[in-house]
DNA sequence: TAATAATGACCGGTTGGTCGGTCATTATTA
DNA sequence: TAATAATGACCGACCAACCGGTCATTATTA
């Protein structure tokens, strides 16, 4: 993860992934077939730290406008936590929005955000049901809410001055709180 | 632009670009230094042809409140009209997100970045100023605003069934408006 | 000792960039 | 006008560096 954040998937040597890891560059390839195959574990790896991390951060709240401040709280903070893992996922993006033919990290990168959709959409539409928020299409909503935090870290990684990270996340989560109210 | 759209900036190929320009491969060095120098150029001419998409679009609307309906839909019609635009974007964040040094694609990004956050924040200003908007900190909404469109635009090209872009042009419309609503 | 793990020198394909040369067009000369 | 010279846009074969992946060898373990 730090070499390929470092440096970019492309310009990232399998030499240099060796090297942090104290082992020589022809052991990588005892464990994995391939750069690509490294990418693609390294992704695996990622996406359950941060389903983990959510988890853990959301257990035990069942009250959903907590649980949707919480969620985008956690977001926040892995901005800072996790630098590195973020710088990564510019990669992700370049390599998985492109090209017609499925590759293996397309279709994993479509389900996890499917998935991170529908959980979002999930707290939602809970909300909805016991009447603390009102809204007509929660998928809709969870896709912008999620493609928020996704345009800010962008953002944020691309200029640190941009903004405030606590000014920011205090107004965004206001903002939708405010606008899923009835 | 297509080429880089195809195939990303680092599979991308000088000799490609050549021959889709109907060129031999040293021609196009006889008007770009490097290869950088060409992606660079491409960035260069993308973000005035986007500036000048958005002027011809809000040309002669004065209404605040009018004038960030027809930003967020004009948006929305560059992901369908321009779609190569931003596949290449992809590498531009890549490329300028990284790394410590200052590299001159990373001050162009900024500098895009301020400018496009100033822009929609005078147009917000402009709104609290006549009353029709309330908002106590444009710059930040402004930030917000334009990271929620290259999320939804990041998601939209990873997967195209993700989310109907009407039905999503008018909910983040009708959103963004209420929330600035005294 | 036998099996397993680790290693890094090496190979070969790839590609950014170079350079000597061509040729259509324009300018100059006779 | 016709012959000659100058120009520079265009070209693609070539080169050198780079790096993903291999494999014969060495180290470690059981």
């Amino acid at each position: 993860m730090q070499v390929f954040a470092r440096e970019g998937y492309h310009r990232a040597k399998i030499e240099a992934v060796a090297e942090e890891a104290g082992i020589g560059k022809g052991t990588v390839y005892e464990y994995f077939r391939s750069k690509t195959d490294l990418f693609l574990a390294l992704h695996e790896h990622m996406l359950s730290e941060l389903k983990n991390f959510y988890m853990k951060e959301l257990a035990e709240i069942r009250e959903p406008s907590l649980m949707l401040e919480r969620f985008i709280a956690a977001a926040f903070q892995t901005f800072r936590l996790w630098e590195p893992f973020f710088l990564v996922f510019f990669d992700f993006w370049a390599e998985g929005g492109r090209g017609e033919q499925q590759t293996l990290l397309q279709t994993r990168l479509r389900d996890a955000y499917a998935a991170s959709r529908s959980d979002v959409a999930a707290i939602i539409t809970a909300g909805v049901k016991d009447g603390a928020f009102r809204c007509e299409y929660p998928l809709l909503a969870a896709s912008s809410i999620l493609a928020s935090l996704d345009g800010l870290v962008l953002q944020w990684l691309c200029d640190r001055e941009a903004f405030d990270l606590d000014s920011m996340r205090e107004m965004f989560s206001q903002t939708i709180l405010r606008s899923l109210r009835p």
